[in-house]
DNA sequence: AATAAATGCAATCTAATGGTTGCTCTTTCC
DNA sequence: GGAAAGAGCAACCATTAGATTGCATTTATT
């Protein structure tokens, strides 16, 4: 049987898809994808919003495991984390799945479940 | 070479996570992929927030592709749309072979782009 | 040592979000 | 025809989200 999606696991996947919901943060991530580990300054530069504003944005990104950091000086370094992405991919892979079945279902092609 | 995204379509993707980054809505997502088509009234009766919440939420996943409805009589039945999860699906796709071609670049693997 | 760069922290503001209640309207059922 | 069911619409409210500004702190540079 396919697994079911408890109310705690749609209450882990929603931060991980609000955090890609906002074009800043879409952006950022999108960026990331291209230009590798960057600073926050420079992350800064590209957008139109503040360096605090970006701040704020890759802290989210992070808590749901969009992306990471690491310090350098007086740096930190920030770098996409394919693994919040995977996971996203799983996610949706699994409703898909369970559409599927339902459909399958619907149409009496499966009864064995 | 593999396509940009271009900022229109961070703006249009985004609304597309960001319907699914709510709770409640993530869960009638999933509801509806195992329920079949629901009268308004009936999915509400399964959450715990009022019939006119669930009708905006519904509102919200509409304009984002993921769920469309039909009239029927008194009753408004809505139902999944899968092209919307895979217009998502697409996008995370994207996304990742975006990552990946940078890494491989990163490495010196692919030099001929 | 002094300055500049990179960032964090905190207060603040505005607008959007998620939710409610109350009322109306249409359709069905008896 | 009258009651009840299913929804829509509108006003309203509290909280959160996204962003800003100002200032402090740490690290690099000269």
């Amino acid at each position: 049987m396919v697994s079911r999606f408890t109310a705690a696991s749609i209450r882990s996947a929603a931060p991980l898809f609000s955090a890609m919901g906002d074009p800043t943060r879409l952006s950022l991530v999108v960026h990331l994808t291209t230009s590798g580990p960057e600073s926050i300054s420079s992350l800064s530069e590209g957008s139109n919003v503040s360096r605090q504003a970006i701040t704020k944005h890759l802290r989210i990104l992070g808590d749901a495991g969009l992306v990471r950091s690491s310090r350098h000086g007086r740096e930190h370094i920030w770098q996409l984390d394919p693994s919040g992405l995977a996971t996203a991919r799983r996610y949706l892979d699994r409703i898909d799945a369970q559409w599927d079945a339902a459909i399958s279902r619907l149409r009496g092609h499966v009864e064995d479940e």
